[in-house]
DNA sequence: GTCTATAAAGCGATAGAC
DNA sequence: GTCTATCGCTTTATAGAC
């Protein structure tokens, strides 16, 4: 049972890598064959609902992920200003220092957002709150947390788009260093 | 000729709302004749390239139109000050208040990078580049200036991720009075 | 210069053999 | 559970009438 679920993750994340690289439009089955391995009778047999039941299961693991590695260490960390630096690390990760893009930010700007809009929502308020309670931890008023954290994940997103505009890691990982300054700063 | 190119410029305006809207991948001629009330005959007649020159012709309006209407002005202001004020200003109606999305952003995160990088490197160096020109202007120094410049282009294009992702202009129109505010101050 | 008709290829999805 | 073959439809692109 383990052994399956597993297999059924590593799918997903090859399916994630695909949405990732040419959005859900531009995501074919061909594609998906490719990277999985998998022939068109596999996939539909996993998932009966097609390319939509997929970007929603790729969605909701994403979500997972984050929740488990990114927003409950922020929620609860014993030192806040350590679970923002530790953040901020696990985002460079995440995302191979602005070399991979974040799917639910492709997903947000494009015309899928209207099939995956509450799932897109969800992520990013997750991400918000998140980091507004750990800046509430360090002693700012409920306003200026929600205030400064949705600046902080503004400024990553943007920082994506910025790198891979620029094919240049630098960008990235500038941006972010100076973003989790300015946010552990005074 | 001039109402030629006039009726040419208002193609390419219904073919950059179709791209912003879809993506390149997910744009398609049927999308494309349905906003333009063009034929396919008629389509392939303006642009013998088929979808890649239509993009690329897009791309390059767009280039001109921010080089015209922000880049110029950012550059050449009597007043820095009130350049970068105008900037912020004509960067909200442009992308209507955030209800519009980056058409050069959505390509640099997608597959479709590999086809434009060149066209989306040049727009975001020129904004980069001249936003820095009006930021030594008002006194900062050559690095700072760059440094606050790529922060600032990197804050609008998150601000429109985080915009369309929530669903809410107002984000936008936060996210880019206090990047002025914070560009400016000091 | 714009249309309709059509071609060839690729799409998402299904059926059925194994 | 995975494959191949196939369906019906849409895609980009072309040809030719007007």
């Amino acid at each position: 049972m383990a052994k399956r679920e597993a297999a059924r993750d590593d799918i997903l994340a090859a399916l994630a890598e695909v949405f990732r690289a040419h959005g859900y439009e531009g995501t074919t089955l061909s594609l998906i064959t490719e990277a999985t391995g998998l022939g068109k009778g596999s996939l539909y047999n996993l998932f009966p609902g097609g390319k939509e039941q997929m970007a929603n299961e790729v969605l909701a693991a994403i979500d997972l992920w984050f929740n488990e590695k990114i927003y409950t260490p922020l929620r609860t960390a014993a030192d806040p200003a350590k679970g923002i630096a530790d953040m901020y690390a696990a985002t460079s990760d995440y995302f191979h220092s602005g070399q991979r893009v974040c799917l639910v930010g492709v997903v947000a700007l494009g015309a899928s957002r209207d099939l995956f809009g509450e799932k897109v929502k969800v992520y990013f308020a997750g991400w918000v709150d998140a980091l507004a309670a750990a800046l509430r931890h360090l002693g700012y008023g409920n306003v200026e947390a929600r205030r400064k954290s949705e600046q902080a994940v503004l400024e990553i997103q943007g920082a994506l788009v910025l790198a891979r505009a620029f094919d240049d890691p630098k960008v990235f990982l500038r941006a972010l260093k100076e973003s989790e300054r300015r946010l552990l700063q005074r």
